[in-house]
DNA sequence: TAAGATTATGTCGTGTGCGATGTAAATGTA
DNA sequence: TACATTTACATCGCACACGACATAATCTTA
């Protein structure tokens, strides 16, 4: 590859995923829209779903954001009374993030929302195995850029 | 895979590709800080030096952006004197984006960041054929998210 | 030619995302 | 035990991202 082309848009690995990001999530918009959320408020839940009454550093972990971005979200999460952030008592500093009824109920809405996305990913000719695939690099991919 | 299993994290395509898109974009934060641009900012530098003098409506489509979120963006590197933006003589809703020198002359260093994050990416057992096809994949993908 | 429809960009409002930093609590060390 | 250091979350500032909407210019149609 010539040094000039290096910088083409067409040549650039991460401006397709950054696309491809955002135009995933725009998508994910009306769908969740009906459950009244966003989708890193969709990915917190699934977080809580999966174990509820975690820290906020556990879901920092658990969903590579900052606290700063999570700490006003679940607020709002809080506002519309889906989970209840409270003070640990065995340690003051930490925030202990639970899930309330309407935050539980949600889940059972939430669970065509997944296929919903693929169905229109796998239109064509995307394979299984592509997907699986393309998945698995991803993951690698974060594997490196969290130790970079 | 079990109705529960649709919810898990770890089976939601959307959300390794949210990670790594932030990840990656995260990383680029340091290199093009020396360039004085973020990450959006050298996406519409990289526009540009491949075709100067664009309409935002053009910069718009090529970047996959909202030219609300485009103007703002484009005011700020006006301000840093990287681009002059112009109202076309021919049609005067439009806007002309135009390369001024110092836009101009951030070409040669940025020449080197691309390669620099894919070093990073390769680092282990990531062949050349598995960013190409993950590359493609994500193409793919884009051009179905465009018409979903 | 005049009126209606469409288009290009910009404004407004809301939510997110992170670097830098602050505050209070917990932990570590001498 | 007292002080120093580290930790957990929150605040601040800035940039971005998009839906909804506004304004002015251009195009289309009767």
């Amino acid at each position: 590859m010539k040094q000039d082309d290096l910088l083409l848009l067409e040549n650039q690995l991460c401006f397709p995923l950054y696309v491809a990001s955002r135009l995933i999530t725009k998508m994910y918009g009306p769908l969740l829209k009906e459950l009244d959320l966003t989708y890193p408020q969709y990915l917190v839940l699934l977080a809580l779903w999966e174990k509820d009454k975690q820290r906020v550093s556990d879901l920092s972990q658990r969903l590579f954001l900052e606290s700063n971005t999570l700490t006003p979200l679940l607020k709002r999460l809080e506002q519309k009374e889906m989970i209840i952030r409270e003070r640990s008592v065995s340690d003051e500093r930490t925030v202990i993030i639970r899930l309330r009824k309407r935050g539980e109920n949600l889940k059972e809405k939430a669970v065509c929302i997944p296929n919903r996305i693929i169905d229109t990913l796998s239109e064509d000719t995307t394979t299984e195995n592509e997907i699986r695939a393309f998945k698995a690099t991803l993951e690698n991919m974060i594997g490196k850029l969290q130790m970079a």
